[in-house]
DNA sequence: CTATAATTGAAAACGATTTTCATTATCAGA
DNA sequence: TCTGATAATGAAAATCGTTTTCAATTATAG
């Protein structure tokens, strides 16, 4: 059980080792999603971004959020109303876990998984590629909030 | 594991109980998912079901596949690229797993999570409301053919 | 310091989904 | 079986999230 903070520094210079530009929109993006306890879409961290960089534009932050993904940096989760959010990404066998109220996120490691996917594969022939839990519930502060 | 196949009598009965009217749109489209061994995007549903039905209307499909998700006979899977596409909803405690090549949906049983959550449930406090497994992979036809 | 090429933001385009609205069809009740 | 209330339909327009285009700006190698 781990949080989801994450340094930007870090981020940034594996930015810069792939060629990559360290501009000032990126820098702001960057520290916004490493310091987020929640999934964060690109509209909020528009919104965020402006605080810090005035003339920072959406699309500015989805092509960084696009490049941050590729680097697998970032993650994006799916929610249940379709829309798109990013987290930092989840490392080794970590699965995320969302608060439907706050969206706070909280990372789990999943290795238990390794057993059913063998089965899985084994028994449908499949070759599977990737696996993908998320776990969504109330927070113990929402819980105790909504009730 | 099972196959995804369905009784697409037993849909409209339930549509019907639910107070909702049975027309030519809602039979075809029911019947399309229903006899489908792949999840389905609205379009395809559209396609396929302007052939039984040619004045069908492509937002009728989605009210439809509303509705039917709704009532729990249909499910919604979430994709590489964000688009959504319907599939008949698993029972129980399966899960799916599809094929990133033809799209073919297989069900499996993934009872073993059960532990995972408690012990999730309990290291970070939450109540977890919804456990969402879905596995990726080339079914044995596409492995074959791809290579 | 300079030149080059990457990056930017605004506006327009785009595709998926939803809303609006007038018409049509289902079905409960006479 | 007929009929009226109203649920359901399809077309067009609106909406929303996201992507593309393009001219201006800026980071960085040399």
């Amino acid at each position: 059980m781990s949080t989801p903070f994450s340094s930007s520094k870090d981020w940034l210079s594996r930015l810069a080792n792939h060629g990559y530009r360290l501009t000032e929109p990126r820098r702001v993006i960057v520290e916004i999603i490493a310091a987020s306890d929640r999934a964060l879409n690109p509209l909020e961290v528009f919104d965020l971004g402006r605080d810090a960089c005035p003339g920072l534009g959406l699309v500015t932050v989805y092509r960084t959020l696009e490049k941050l993904e590729d680097l697998g940096l970032v993650q994006r989760v799916h929610q249940a109303d379709g829309c798109h959010a990013y987290l930092r990404a989840a490392n080794g066998h970590e699965h995320i876990l969302l608060c439907n109220q706050c969206g706070q996120a909280v990372f789990f490691a999943g290795d238990d998984l390794t057993s059913l996917l063998e089965r899985v594969a084994r028994q449908s022939g499949f070759e599977i590629q990737e696996h993908w839990l998320q776990l969504h519930g109330l927070c113990a502060r929402c819980r105790d909030s909504v009730r």
